[in-house]
DNA sequence: TAGATTGTTAATCGATTAACAATC
DNA sequence: TAGATTGTTAATCGATTAACAATC
């Protein structure tokens, strides 16, 4: 991995597809790909995809193509999957049980250690593996725990004074499903939003536009 | 709206951003806003904003600006959020429970007409106002009710037989969470897709290249 | 009228695609 | 060696930013 320039967000943005598409290719025993034949399966030009590639180094061998073993295992490296960030979730409402339920954080470069919940009749809950937490627990948990990222699924107005509890607790990842804007308000956090309802509205607007 | 040219990607998806600004301002009172001020207040540059804006046509004011109650009316109607598209949820679990139960499905152009699961001990139970119905019971209801849209919210194991089910029964919209890639087999169907752990696996990426 | 701010054209920047020499 | 396919440079395309004339 060379990786002296920077790197354009459009290129992170396909980095997870390629992983799949690789990890599918594994699954399926195949050894080597060109970029020609990997470029039908996953819908990008061959041509972006040794672009793509190349930001990081000569992972190809000239006249063979790549070894999907072994490019599957530098992109999770460039991605830093074999992490283990230690994640809390905020909320174990409807959209934090699911998170929890059915991520495979571990292969995402996270682990979840812990989710907290306003409800107090939550506490004591099982979500998944993890006890449901009081939300006034969290300073103790903070203290005692490295903590890397908060999962934030709460309703857009507690989000602000959360954000500020956990920011004073030295938290500065955040994957945000609420619509508070995060980085207006602390620049230096690093912020991952997702926002359904916008995705659901641009569906519909490709609904609205299909001839044209 | 005049829209006549063809409207980038890049543009339709600030829309949103923009309907969610506009509606807090009017929210608060705000009758006119400038494209700087807005500028400052939603994150785009000013140059784009008036850019963006005159895709659609001139809804601004020399000398004054833009009414904030009129471009948010414009923004809705582009995005089509007048629609009432009727949608239907399959698989009722986590994800899917969350999204029914927390989406203002009519202020995102949708309507949510009925929810399916594949696990007969769910069925009839409620789904926010909602009763679960039966999988089986897919092609009567299709055949009854006018479908737009379907959500998949089932296993990415699942999605290729209930996808040639729902395409069969006419259904061209889908709101995919699944890895499962709808494009490649259906190239008419319009897909919007919600890949969650892409989107994590990007945010292990930026904490991992904060220094850069 | 003078000031403000749009609408729009031109300039810049970035990302994708095409081409091809390098090389396995 | 000949064929295949990469790595990389150059060309194209698209999106953003800057500039400014039009105009409220």
């Amino acid at each position: 991995m060379k990786q002296s320039k920077l790197i354009s967000k459009a290129v992170i943005k396909r980095l997870p597809r390629y992983r799949r598409y690789l990890g599918e290719l594994k699954k399926k025993g195949v050894e080597k790909i060109s970029s020609k034949d990997l470029s039908e399966l996953i819908g990008y030009t061959a041509s972006q995809i040794r672009q793509d590639l190349n930001n990081f180094g000569g992972f190809g061998q000239q006249g063979y193509g790549y070894s999907v073993k072994q490019l599957k295992e530098e992109i999770k490296g460039i991605l830093g999957l074999n992490n283990r960030y230690q994640a809390i979730l905020i909320g174990a409402g409807n959209f934090g049980s699911a998170l929890a339920n059915h991520l495979d954080f571990q292969k995402l470069g996270f682990e979840l250690v812990a989710c907290f919940d306003g409800d107090p009749a939550k506490k004591g809950q099982l979500l998944g593996e993890l006890t449901i937490r009081s939300e006034s627990d969290l300073e103790e948990f903070c203290g005692n725990n490295r903590v890397d990222t908060a999962i934030l699924c709460i309703p857009k107005d507690a989000v602000e004074a959360e954000l500020d509890r956990l920011y004073s607790l030295g938290i500065r990842s955040f994957w945000n499903f609420s619509h508070y804007d995060i980085s207006r308000r602390y620049s230096d956090a690093i912020v991952e939003n997702v926002h359904l309802s916008d995705m659901l509205m641009t569906l519909c607007y490709k609904m609205n536009n299909l001839n044209s």
